[in-house]
DNA sequence: GTAGCTTCTTGTCAAACTGACACAAAATTG
DNA sequence: CAATTTTGTGTCAGTTTGACAAGAAGCTAC
């Protein structure tokens, strides 16, 4: 064993940007500009640059160059996906990172060689829209994740603006969970869960109805009582 | 751009792996054979063996070499812990697992080369225990993972032999979450998850007091209601 | 300006769940 | 057989949930 050496791969980093448009939750996917897959959509990602770079760091690196979205928004490591004969460039190794981006009403910044598009994940889920590599799987855990999350922690408000009503954070719960929810019942629970959302002054905006009192994410992260997706 | 490669890296697998011994929570720790570290305490683990080896294949791989666990116990995948530095002998990714073993009285089966203990979680997160690399951050979000799942999953039967009273499954819930429970109430609780736990046989296993039921792993694996860890 | 519509916010109420605890049941020990 | 220990069942008050009524506050149409 003193002659043997471990092998080595390649590292990407691969990202799973969520955000909530109109009433359905959708994913950035880029259109790939080189072999393999060329042509075919994917998750925006690559390779790490130089064997210093860190992985959060190569995540965000690719959150601006791909995706064209420089300021912080949520981010977190999501899995591995390694298998062999997943790129027939070599064995590569792809850190997924599941991103949040707030409403944006553009179709996306144009973003660096490639196109970029928001695509409901439902279309991907369901297989009507195909993915490079095993980018489908990605995806699928990439939302399951942020479905739990929604949950147990305070997630939902990366998914809405600085602030936002009470209404379009339920929005958001709808959106990603594919349930439709009381607004009372919901009014009720986001107020009675301590630290989840703070009164941003007592100023409004216009809508159709009655204005609605803005909020911003409060200081806890972990909700208790958890929010619960039950029966419908 | 052209003439640029990706770099390329060591990947290596470690091993969290939980068991409950008396009323604590303990983790497996071997001894380190090789530099750098040697002699120090680290989660059993090691290098892809070639090119081709599935992470999930090494994973059982080492889980059989370092740990002697031939039979298969809770295996899943736990996070990715690659940061620039972390080890002298260049780029490594740690790609960490989290298994779960049931109760075993002998000390451990002896393993391949180095020595392996149980060790309580709480000493290595107080740092009463040193270990070798970020083995300590890695255990720490093993243990978080675990408690965590042990509210709406059905973890904690990993925890336990093929049957189980109720009682032995309380103590799992205690010594993971470190907390103490109503003996009733939980009674109460796990009976009424349906699919948590199904009686096995009529059977019992004589204690010091009235005899208890036995009872196997239920069929799902997701509780609802889950179980909560609140007030002590 | 008033009627009508929309959306936000506050209540109400029965059913379910939780946490604390009394107590019966079934074994072992002295 | 009495004492002890652990398992299993029941009770009960306080809280939370889910369904829904109704008031409050804006806009639009006539």
């Amino acid at each position: 064993m003193s002659d043997w050496e471990a092998p080595r791969v390649l590292l990407a980093v691969d990202l799973v940007i969520l955000t909530v448009r109109g009433s359905s939750l959708q994913v950035l996917l880029v259109e790939r500009g080189v072999e393999p897959f060329e042509g075919a959509l994917a998750l925006p990602g690559g390779f790490l640059r130089d064997v210093e770079e860190d992985i959060p760091a190569a995540a965000r690196r690719e959150l601006e160059e791909e995706a064209g979205l420089a300021d912080e928004p949520h981010l977190e490591p999501l899995g591995v996906y390694g298998e062999p004969g997943r790129d027939p460039r070599g064995r590569v190794i792809s850190v997924a990172h599941l991103a949040i981006a707030p409403r944006l009403p553009e179709p996306v910044a144009g973003t660096d060689a490639a196109q970029a598009w928001w695509k409901p994940v439902d279309d991907v889920l369901s297989g009507r829209l195909e993915l490079a590599f095993d980018h489908r799987r990605i995806v699928a855990d990439g939302v399951e994740r942020a479905r739990a999350k929604l949950e147990h922690s305070a997630l939902a408000t990366a998914f809405c603006g600085d602030t936002f009503t009470i209404a379009e954070l339920q929005q958001v719960y709808e959106a990603v969970w594919g349930a439709q929810l009381d607004p009372r019942n919901f009014y009720r629970k986001v107020q009675a869960a301590p630290g989840f959302i703070v009164p941003a002054g007592d100023e409004r905006r216009p809508g159709n109805g009655r204005p609605a009192r803005l909020f911003r994410a409060g200081p806890t992260d972990s909700l208790n009582p958890p929010m619960v997706r039950s029966a419908q």
